[in-house]
DNA sequence: CATGCTTGTTACTAGCGGTAACCCTAGTTT
DNA sequence: AAACTAGGGTTACCGCTAGTAACAAGCATG
């Protein structure tokens, strides 16, 4: 039958596929987000024409690429999201799961964050987040629906929600940035001054000098 | 005299520096962070070795340019931060600042946020955010000095403070480039969105459904 | 046997960042 | 006046990249 030929392909082409991203996982993971696609194809063990006949582009394999982790990651962000504990709790473990990743993945981590996406060709002109650091967009997205269908927001809310959904995420991403680059602390510590942070510690704090401190 | 044939020569050359960048910024607000050397020499009207000498290196340019744009940012985030007005009203300020420079220059901006910096030299191995990003970086040690001056925040204050500046920083930016890349309310609802995130609304709203809520 | 179809290769294009070698004009020195 | 040096500037190149066209097998089916 033409079915059962054409699945047979098919997984032969999903297994090709899935050997081909695993050999870019390594060279990413040892050279990171400037792995060419020469490296990437010497590594799969065959020549750079057939990675552009899977994935088209290189934007295409980064697109693929990017998914695996950040489905995986997302998952784990999900689970520590969906704890049953309270909210303060869940938060900080969510702090601490994205933070153990980056800690424990560097590279991978650049490759998805600062993926230097662009070339000579295509992404002409005020594409702005158009392709770019879509793993951000996911999570701020996430979380977003997240805080939608946990709070009660008011009128309004879920307008409320994408903001602080993009903008946690935001300040997860450039704190663990910053902490990743300097270790000025350990990761517990960060993760209590976020969740300090998120918690309206800022707006309670008091003054310093003068004025109408208490 | 040596000297005043020297400062003139200087002098020269200095105005030739300011031209080139000026070029350079041209090129950028038409091309975007992609702009090319070949480009911007083409656009100054001479030819790429000279760019070179006065640069040394694209990230040199790239560094150049970005000094000047990041210099003025943070020139009028600091006035907003230190206007003579209360807490909410200066935070509510510098959001708005800066999301007004975003929103009036995205090419700029990208080319500042997304320098797409990796070519095929240098840079190798694990420097998260080395060079990369530096606005980032200077904006967030800003504000975590504004805030370590302003705040009282006890014991371990500096190192909360600056887990803070940049955090905000991050924020900031995150919830910028969505906003930016997908429109959805305008400018001041974003900023007092915000705001009422980092003063704590996310902790105090109530639960949804079931549960502790009050 | 011939016809496709997928898998793979070699060999190329076009454009990038960066540089070596040269050229040419102005001013100084003898 | 003639020689000589100092910069600003150009052409022509290198090595690299992403991406592609064209060609060479293996293996099913008519």
């Amino acid at each position: 039958m033409d079915t059962t030929q054409r699945t047979e392909q098919q997984r032969s082409a999903d297994r090709r596929r899935r050997e081909l991203l695993e050999a870019a996982d390594r060279v990413v993971l040892r050279d990171g987000p400037q792995a060419s696609m020469n490296a990437i194809a010497a590594e799969a063990g065959i020549t750079k024409p057939i990675l552009y006949r899977h994935f088209g582009d290189k934007s295409g394999l980064y697109a693929a690429l990017a998914k695996r982790h950040t489905d995986a990651l997302l998952n784990s962000l999900r689970a520590a999201l969906d704890a049953p504990a309270d909210r303060r709790e869940r938060v900080e473990a969510t702090l601490d799961t994205y933070l153990a990743a980056i800690e424990a993945r560097p590279q991978v981590y650049r490759f998805l964050m600062h993926p230097a996406e662009g070339g000579q060709t295509a992404d002409q002109g005020f594409d702005v987040g158009k392709h770019s650091v879509p793993l951000l967009r996911r999570m701020g997205e996430e979380l977003a629906t997240v805080i939608e269908e946990r709070l009660d927001l008011g009128p309004g809310g879920q307008q409320l929600a994408r903001v602080w959904g993009h903008g946690i995420v935001g300040m997860m991403h450039a704190a663990g940035d910053w902490w990743l680059g300097e270790r000025p602390c350990s990761r517990a510590e960060l993760v209590r001054s976020l969740a300090d942070l998120l918690w309206g510690r800022l707006a309670a704090a008091g003054d310093k000098m003068g004025g109408p401190g208490f």
